[in-house]
DNA sequence: ACTTCGTGATGAAACGATTCAGCCGTTCAT
DNA sequence: ATGAACGGCTGAATCGTTTCATCACGAAGT
């Protein structure tokens, strides 16, 4: 026993020899190939728990070229929406046995590039890429598959939420409440994403022609974040009270939380005179005051289908559409019906 | 070139015979060894070059022991802490030429250990390791240095920031403000980085009897979320006004938010009547209003630090004592001196 | 002049798995 | 009865490096 604990470590050729057998028949057992008598299979198998041996991965992916190993590329960690996809991630690749490479880009196109490289080198068996905003000409590394999340890109499988669809259903949620001047801060024009919750923002607005044309002037562009939500929000509240949105769409949590802060600054309650309506819902949503009522996301859905894409090599995705989720409203504290306006000229007094 | 291109690809034996000498040499330019004459050592860089060679790296580190991976392992990523942490230690890890296995524990013991395991197996040339919280006999891998983050671990190198320095901070601050009965909501009891922040916040009212009298009756437990801090922070404001703290010291910014809930839920204005100072200071505490004033963690230190403590073979460390980081006071606007109390019995008005 | 050394380069042996060609014995169809 | 097909196993080649034991050669020491 403890020579044998002394010993560097033991390979599959230990365990060839001490079962009797050649150490491709070893290889086969390990692997769960079909051609191998059960009572081999057996013995081979208890070789292998007495002598716990453990199959070295990198040896077995130098010559399988499967390293069981997946890459993940993301703009920001900080941000809340990715930090939760790449849990997912990480827990999808390894409830299917593999683990995954974290690698940040920082929203640059350079850096991207060089992190793919990297993981093509380290021969991953797939990456999931959100790419960095703004134009480039992508080069996947050839011969891994990947698959983009969240930022489509043509030309590539493509993963994300119905954000066109989760847009809309934020928006009808605002006219069947009865708002009729809906104000958008819409996200950076220069992100996938973005545009299409502005697209879903306008479906929406289609239905209704008289919302349509109150809101229409009230479309704001401005980054995800809180401090450039606040500015435009701050821009749309100011003017005058018949003039200004009754309720507003915000592209991102964080978008929203700077929403009400301006609200605040200005002296109007939410939601009392003034609805949000957030797209994301990370946990942020949750214990902000008022709690946001907010689009979410699935997650969950979009990593493991993402990592299902990857393993199960649905290659042929390339040049189909892109894969959808619906998303889901979740009510929040952050809306209400609007309040009727006071007359402007004069007040409807008894007497 | 179209026929290179066609070629499968290109190993050092290409190189090898291109350059005219043995692969043994190419390797040596590869890896900058000394032993090699300048003229060899260009003539193979340049075949190298022209042939656009890159060494394999799962080849190489099969041979060589070394991956160039390092694994990070952390109980959560939705703790915003923890994915800043992440975000600085992959950093670091890719401006030294690694890359870095991500993995999540959920604060299970079981899977931390089948996570360590994994890692160990990959050979990765380090672990950094934030355990889950409680009792738990961590066996770190055999051969794979590994160093324990935030939540510090006797018997292993340890690099975290000084909690307990941290929240002393805190609270001098408040004392200065003129607060003297300042309460506490303390993290978990089973979490070290918890437990050193109390030590801070008893270590500061050490120097002020009066506080501490008066203050060390309002130390309550809670978890690190912001709904046990709310809780809390209500059991301690629901107090008569001359007996509840005039200040709060949480143990995180989540708890700080909950805090402020409290406060606004019961009336009362922070940080007019309640001045409330926080830990971690994550991004959160900017967005939130009124902004929190916290202790910041100098989180891209313990990651830098983390990462050349494994990449330098700073092994010795194990049981010495851990390395500790200093922290910062951010102020914000939820401090600020506290309200002189109008007495209880008779108003003094004029006349 | 002969050994001793050191330097730079070589060729092959690891590293630890997978996989491929081949072999042997059965079984099945003809 | 015979060949083809096939299942089960073996042994060796292979993957792309690093590293080790040598070796050739010239400089230096005696």
């Amino acid at each position: 026993m403890d020579l044998s604990q002394a010993m560097k470590k033991i390979s599959i050729k230990d365990v060839a020899r001490e079962a009797q057998v050649a150490t491709g028949t070893v290889s086969r057992v390990i692997n769960d190939h079909p051609s191998v008598t059960e009572e081999i299979r057996v013995r081979v198998r208890r070789v292998i728990e007495r002598l716990g041996y453990e199959p070295d991965p990198l040896a077995r992916s130098m010559r399988s070229k499967i390293s069981r190993l997946i890459g993940i590329v993301i703009p920001d960690l900080l941000n809340p929406f990715f930090a939760e996809l790449v849990q997912h991630a990480e827990q999808a690749a390894t409830s299917r046995g593999h683990n995954v490479i974290f690698m940040t880009s920082f929203d640059d196109v350079g850096k991207e590039a060089d992190r793919l490289a990297q993981l093509a080198s380290r021969k991953v068996d797939g990456i999931i890429l959100v790419p960095s905003n703004g134009f480039h000409a992508l080069k996947a590394p050839k011969g891994v598959p990947m698959v983009v999340v969240d930022r489509l890109l043509p030309g590539y499988p493509g993963i994300s939420a119905d954000h066109r669809g989760g847009a809309k259903l934020a928006v009808d949620y605002l006219l069947k409440l009865g708002h009729r001047r809906i104000g958008c801060i819409a996200g950076p024009s220069n992100s996938v994403p973005a545009k299409d919750r502005l697209e879903g923002f306008r479906d929406a607005l289609s239905a209704c022609p008289e919302a349509a044309k109150a809101s229409t002037p009230l479309i704001v562009e401005a980054a995800f974040d809180y401090h450039s939500a606040r500015l435009a929000s701050t821009y749309l509240l100011a003017m005058a009270r018949d003039e200004r949105p009754t309720a507003i769409f915000t592209s991102s949590d964080q978008q929203a939380i700077g929403c009400i802060r301006a609200a605040n600054d200005l002296g109007i309650p939410v939601p009392a005179a003034l609805s949000i309506v957030s797209f994301d819902r990370v946990q942020l949503a949750d214990i902000v005051t008022p709690r946001l009522t907010a689009v979410r996301q699935p997650i969950g859905d979009i990593a493991s289908a993402a990592v299902a894409t990857l393993l199960d090599g649905l290659k042929p995705h390339a040049f189909e559409a892109p894969m959808h989720f619906q998303c889901e409203l979740v009510e929040g504290e952050s809306t209400a019906p609007p309040q009727v306006p006071p007359p402007l000229t004069a007040r409807k007094d008894p007497g």
